[in-house]
DNA sequence: CTAATTCCTAGTAAATCGATAGAATTTATA
DNA sequence: TATAAATTCTATCGATTTACTAGGAATTAG
C-alpha cells in the first residue's frame, strides 16, 4: 500500500501537471486543490525537490512548478522515493537490496527468486503509470 | 513490502509442503527448520489455520499439517491474510475497498483508474506463485 | 520595511510491528 | 489417572513508523 505521503505527492504532481506552462502555484494553492493538508504537503515538496521532479522559487509570489516531464514521471519513481522499495522483500529489491538475516544463504531461499518475478511484473506496470497518463483529459 | 508475519508464513507453508504426505510438524520443529521465533510462529501458525491453509492435532504427538494443496496456496492470498490488500490504496482494492476521504467523488480521482491497473497486473502475478511452484526441486 | 512565501527542525499522539510471557487446554500413553 | 508434550489463548511490551502540527528562519518582491 501507499502512504499517505506518497498519495499526497502523486495529487501534487497531479495538480501541478494540470497548470499552465510557466505558472507557480503555491503550496496554500495545491493543498486546497488537491486536499491535502498545508502543513504535510510543505514536507512533501521539499522531498518532491530534492529527488528533482519540482523546483521552486522562494519568497514573496514565490511557489512550485514541476521540472521534469510528466511524462517522466513514473509511479514507480514516487513510490521508491516516498515508500522505498518496490519488491516484497529487501532481498528481492533491485534499488533497496539487503540480505535476509533469517536466511542461511541467498540460493538457499526458496522466496527470493519467485518474489523477483512479481517484483519484475510489478515494476514494469509502475513504470508504465506516469503523471501524464494519470491527467484527466 | 511483506511483514516478517507474511514471510514467515510462507517459509512454514514451505517447510510443510516439503514434509511427507501424513506427516505431522510441531511448531518447534517448523521454527527450527526455517529459522523462525518459535513463539512468534504460533501465532502465525493460528492465523494460517483460521486461514484454512493448515489443520493441527492437539496434545501429545500434535503438530500442524496442510490442509490445501501446495498447488492451490497462492502467494495473494498469503498477502491478504497478513498483509491486507495488495493494491496500492484501499480505493482500488477488490477485497479492502474502502472510498478515501480526501476524494471529493471516486469518479473525479485521477488515481483510482491507475492503481486499479496496477493491482490487476501485480495480482495476477501473485496468484502465479504458489508454494508448489517455490518449493526447491 | 513589510508581506508573503519557501525552508528547516522539532515534536507528538496514535498505530503498527515484531516479538515475548505465561498460563489454560487438549491429547497420548505409561 | 497422572504426566508429559503439545496446541491455544490472551496480554503485554519496546521500538519504530506514520501522519501530522508548530514555530520560526530565510528569502524575495514591491
Amino acid at each position: 500500500m501507499l502512504s499517505h505521503k506518497a498519495k499526497y505527492a502523486l495529487k501534487a504532481l497531479l495538480y501541478l501537471a494540470e497548470q499552465d506552462e510557466n505558472h507557480i502555484s503555491r503550496t496554500v494553492e495545491i493543498a486546497d486543490g488537491a486536499n491535502i493538508p498545508k502543513k504535510f504537503l510543505e514536507q512533501i515538496l521539499l522531498d518532491l525537490k530534492r529527488g528533482r521532479f519540482v523546483s521552486s522559487k522562494q519568497g514573496k509570489f514565490g511557489g512550485y512548478y514541476l521540472i521534469k516531464s510528466k511524462n517522466d514521471i513514473t509511479l514507480a519513481e514516487i513510490h521508491r522515493l516516498f515508500d522505498g522499495a518496490i519488491a516484497l522483500l529487501p532481498c528481492a529489491s533491485l534499488n533497496f537490496y539487503e540480505p535476509c538475516s533469517d536466511c542461511k544463504t541467498e540460493s538457499e531461499c526458496n522466496l527470493r527468486h519467485g518474489l523477483m518475478l512479481i517484483r519484475d511484473k510489478t515494476l514494469k506496470a509502475m513504470e508504465g503509470i506516469t503523471i501524464a497518463s494519470l491527467v484527466k483529459k
